[in-house]
DNA sequence: CTGTTAGCGCTTTCAC
DNA sequence: GTGAAAGCGCTAACAG
């Protein structure tokens, strides 16, 4: 049914019906009210593709994901996509996903009214300004510390370090003086950089001689604490650079006869689903996805809706106690 | 720019162009190919909506997920996404995406050709009826171990014996003869039923002593697995119905000052991303979430397009081997 | 407050 | 092989 027989059963022309459906104010209210209950009942619905086409607008956003984001593993992106449909949704946005790499599909970008890109790794501003068409179609990213060198989009950037500050402050006070780190190996690894600087505002001192850049994979971090924890001067507690080679870490000790907290603390980053389940339960770092999710929707929505010029937005992380830490063993 | 101006850019009739862009038979090859030249050069894409009005057709379908699926953990909903998009993505078509719950906004499921709808524990042929339109929107929905009471959708079951067959074949094969089992204490517990079969299958007997409903929690599983193991005559293998209830059973293991896999073994359910994070590394059963993603579009495209019958499949699971099993003890 | 009508940009007969 | 014209179902501007 369309709206030209859905009118002529109401016996109403089809410019009372569209107003009355569109909420506007030029139409009587019990008119109105009397529209909506017969839709309700004969089960009438616009045809989507007639109105976005006469209005012009397709309240549709695209997310936008790279096969791996090398941070937050999946579950980071379905609380994103979750927080994202919530408040899009609310503005009456639906979501079009796009997962895989940043295809060229440039395509179909006339069909959504923004994008809201998950940066991965290797994410350039040249693909940022190929799926914006050259900035022409709203756009915030989800980037890593920094934006992009690509202007005309909106930036969520992830401050990692307040939450690495509270998690080296916590070791402090749980009397651990020295502290490895083990690193991921990636490029941009802005953490690193700052992590003796962090280590001095804890009242602790940087150790070179306690660091390793690993890899990804848990048994990267285990061969790195297992190095570490040989060294004649071991450390006692151990902050790795993902919860996958946190996890590694914890292994290693096992491996050594050991226990964590008891003999070796360990902090690892991102809080995947997996940090709350290892053995034991491990202390992390978070970031607020629902957060971003927000600021990022509400940023691109601002640029849709009222031409707001693009902005760049941080949010930092934060401490997760759970039982990989104690008091340094002598 | 529209077709018009396009149009008239290259000295040809809008109809010309139109078929030209659809690849159609009636027009000449080189007209085609300067056509798509063109298009390509002056950066000319077609309006979506426009053109989904007149063909009727939305080459979109819609993928619903509830907010927890108890099974599988998010990873699942990401895997099935990707697998989704990569072959709707090979047809033409796009993907929507509804996370949260089923609500009742049937208002947009016509501008969708098809629904991908993944059922959770409390989905119900009700549910079903309402987002489809009482079946008028063709749909595939990814079900526990049978169908739905709802005959005008597919539906891909999931059927979760083969590898926990494997798993008690595995445990067999080690000499264990006691094996607890850990449930989650969820309603329509195919596999509860099952399990004394499947072990009369392994050639182990079942002991109903051995079997605990725990819950969904790490803890749920500590608790449970404290409880087996406080038994006179203690299960020397564990078999928990979920993975993160395998992780807690592990961490009672630790608590009680023994090993897995040297003292008990244990098999977890699902191979959720830390399955293989935890210490030790969980040997789990497995469902193939790809083939799920390739079985269920395709039976959705073939109701879209051909009009095909409702069809019901099922995909098995299969024990991955980490090493969270051993030898049995004494 | 309600009815009428001109498009939105495209596909697809129907002529040529 | 190509062009002209009739809609697809809706919204919004214009009359009344």
């Amino acid at each position: 049914m369309n709206i030209v027989e859905f009118a002529k059963i109401l016996n109403l022309s089809i410019g009372t019906v569209s107003r009355a459906l569109n909420d506007r104010a030029e139409v009587s209210p019990k008119t109105r009210q009397m529209v909506l209950e017969k839709a309700e009942e004969l089960g009438f619905v616009r045809n989507t593709n007639a109105r976005r086409l006469v209005i012009g607008r397709n309240y549709m956003i695209r997310i936008e994901c790279p096969t791996s984001t090398h941070i937050l593993s999946d579950r980071y992106l379905v609380e994103l996509a979750r927080g994202v449909e919530e408040v899009a949704g609310a503005h009456g946005y639906d979501l079009l996903l796009h997962l895989g790499t940043h295809r060229s599909d440039a395509v179909d970008v006339q069909e959504v009214d923004g994008l809201v890109i998950v940066a991965g790794s290797e994410t350039t501003a040249d693909d940022i300004r190929r799926l914006t068409q050259k900035g022409r179609t709203p756009a915030v990213v989800i980037a890593w510390a920094t934006p992009l060198d690509f202007p005309a989009a909106s930036y969520v950037c992830l401050d990692t370090l307040p939450g690495v500050r509270e998690a080296l402050e916590c070791l402090a006070s749980l009397g651990h003086r020295r502290i490895g780190y083990i690193g991921s190996g990636q490029p941009g690894q802005r953490l690193r950089d700052a992590f003796p600087r962090l280590m001095a505002e804890a009242g602790l001192t940087w150790d070179p001689a306690l660091a390793r850049e690993a890899g990804t994979t848990p048994d990267d971090g285990c061969r790195a604490a297992l190095e570490l924890l040989a060294l004649s001067e071991p450390p006692t507690a151990l902050f790795a650079r993902t919860d996958v080679l946190a996890s590694g870490a914890v292994q290693a000790v096992s491996q050594l006869g050991k226990t964590v907290p008891g003999d070796v603390s360990v902090i690892g980053h991102d809080n995947i689903e997996a940090a709350a389940l290892v053995n034991p339960p491990l202390t992390t770092v978070a970031i607020n996805i629902p957060d971003v999710a927000v600021l990022a929707v509400k940023a691109l929505l601002a640029m849709i809706t009222e031409k707001a010029d693009p902005i760049t937005l941080t949010v930092g992380t934060h401490l997760i106690v759970r039982r990989s830490c104690g008091p340094a063993s002598s």
